[in-house]
DNA sequence: GTACATAGTTGATATGGATCAACTCGGACG
DNA sequence: CGTCCGAGTTGATCCATATCAACTATGTAC
C-alpha cells in the first residue's frame, strides 16, 4: 500500500495546539503535554471568517464552541423586537461560546469583527474529553465562571458607572487583553465601530464619541479613528473607579 | 459486632435527595435513580442560615457550592471602595456559588434574605462526580451556561429598559420561579428589600417605590410592604417588553 | 406601651445622557 | 478626481431618573 502521494495534500486542518502561540491563553493551558494529542484529536483548526460573517446564529442547533486564533468576533442577543445587545468582544485566545455550552441552541449570534480565524471544539467531545481529563473538566468550569464573573462586572458597569467610566473600564480591559498577547497594551486600533461599543456599555454613539474627545481632550488618550493610544494609564485607571479590569478579561 | 445504639443518634445529615421535594429542580435533575447514591454521599444536607448570615464570603476561598432548600439568598459583589451591587437572588432549588467554580475565591458573597436551609456540595468532590457521571457535568456545563445567559439578560435589561420595565421583569421572573415551586405565581412575598431590588435592577429605592405605587395606581398589582399580588400579568408582560424570562431564570 | 431605628413612601429639584438635527470625515467606486 | 454613503463628530434640547429632603409606617428592644 504506501501509496505514493502526487501533491502535497490540502492539510485535514489536523494541526498542532502544540505549536500555537495562544496555547497559553486557550484550552491547551490546563493540558500535559502527553494528552494535548487528544484535544488536538477534537479540534478544527483554521476556520477563516471574513469580517461581519457569522460564526454562529442565535436559536442554531448548539454544536460547538471557538477560540479565537486571529482577529476578533462581536457576540449579541437580539430580541424578539428587533434590538440588538452586546455581550461581549472576544480577541485572540479566548472562547466563544460558553454561554451556550449545555444547551440546546445557541444563546447568542457570533460575528466576525475582521477577517478573524478560529478552532472549533465540537461539544459533544469536548464534554466527552473534559470527562476523561478532570484538569481540562477544571479548566473549562473557571473559564465559565470567568465568564459569569465578566458578565457581573458588566452588569455593575452599567448600573452604577458614569459614560466616562464604562468607557475608561473598556480601554483599560482591551489594553490588558492586548497587553497579554505581547503586542502594545497602549497603543492599538480597535477591532470594533461606535456603534459596538456604545451598544455593549448601554450609551447613545454620541455620548461614546463625545467622552472619546474629552478623554482626548484631557491629554488621556489619542484617538483617531480606530487608532488608539492611551497616553495616562493611570488616569484612565482614576477614571474608570474599580481598578479591577472590567469587563472581559 | 453489631452494637447495640441506646438512643436515636443525631443524624449525621447524610440524608435525602432521592425525598428532596426540590430534587426536580436541584442537580438530582440529571442524574439516574441508582447514581442518586453517589450524590448524596457528597452533598452535606440541611445546614441553616438565620436571615442577615453569610453563607459565604467574598475573596474566602472557595470550598462549595449551595442548593437553596428553603428560604432565600442574595448574592453580592463589594468593590475596593465599598460599593455593593447584587447579583442575583436565588430560591428554592437554585444554585449558589457557580460564578467562582473553578476559582480560587469566591467571587461573590451569600447572604441569607430570611431563615435559610441550604445542601452544601464541596467543590473538588463535584468535580471528581461530574467526571464519572457525564449526564451530571451536562448538566454543570448547563446550569452554568444559564446563569452566564440570565447575567447578559440582565445587562440587557440595565442598559436598555425603563424603570417600569425592570420592575416588571423582575416580579415575572419570581412569579415564575415560585410557579414552578407549585407556589401561587400571583400571590407572594418579596423575600428581598426594596434596597436590594434597587441595587439589583441598577435603580434608586425612590424609584422602585415610585414604580410600584404607579403599578398599584394602574391596577396591575396589590402591593402592601413585600406582600405582593399581581393582578395583571398579561400587563407586567407588556410593560416587561420582551416576554421572555429575565433575570434569574 | 414607649422609644428608637430601619424600611418605605412622597414631593421638589437637578442632571447625565438620550434624542434630534446638522455637519464632516474617510473610504469605495465609478 | 469627483461622488456617494456610512461612520463619526458636534451642538441644542429634553426627559427619565438620581438626588435631596421630609415624612410615615413598621418593627424591635427596653
Amino acid at each position: 500500500m504506501a501509496q505514493a502521494i502526487p501533491f502535497r495534500q490540502a492539510s485535514p486542518l489536523k494541526a498542532s495546539c502544540h505549536q500555537c502561540s495562544l496555547s497559553n491563553l486557550c484550552l491547551p493551558l490546563a493540558i500535559e503535554e502527553n494528552d494535548l494529542d487528544r484535544l488536538e484529536d477534537i479540534v478544527q483548526q483554521g476556520r477563516i471568517f471574513n469580517r461581519g460573517e457569522h460564526i454562529f446564529d442565535q436559536s442554531t442547533p448548539y454544536r460547538s464552541c471557538f477560540a479565537v486564533k486571529s482577529g476578533s468576533i462581536k457576540t449579541s442577543i437580539i430580541t424578539e423586537n428587533g434590538e440588538e445587545q452586546v455581550t461581549g468582544f472576544f480577541m485572540p485566545g479566548e472562547l466563544v461560546g460558553l454561554d451556550s455550552i449545555g444547551s440546546e441552541h445557541y444563546a447568542c449570534t457570533a460575528k466576525a469583527l475582521e477577517r478573524t480565524s478560529v478552532c472549533e471544539f465540537p461539544i459533544d467531545r469536548l464534554e466527552e474529553l473534559t470527562g476523561k481529563l478532570p484538569e481540562l473538566q477544571h479548566h473549562m468550569y473557571h473559564l465559565m465562571s470567568q465568564e459569569i464573573q465578566n458578565s457581573h462586572q458588566l452588569a455593575m458597569l452599567l448600573s452604577k458607572n458614569t459614560a466616562e467610566e464604562r468607557i475608561a473600564a473598556l480601554l483599560l480591559s482591551l489594553s490588558s487583553r492586548f497587553q497579554r498577547r505581547r503586542m502594545s497594551p497602549t497603543n492599538f486600533s480597535l477591532p470594533m465601530a461606535r456603534n459596538d461599543i456604545a451598544n455593549f456599555l448601554g450609551l447613545a454613539v454620541e455620548t461614546v464619541s463625545r467622552v472619546f474627545t474629552r478623554f482626548q481632550n484631557q491629554g488621556i488618550i489619542k484617538a483617531r479613528g480606530r487608532e488608539v493610544e492611551l497616553l495616562d494609564i493611570e488616569a484612565l485607571q482614576m477614571v474608570s473607579r474599580e481598578f479591577s479590569r472590567q469587563c472581559n478579561n
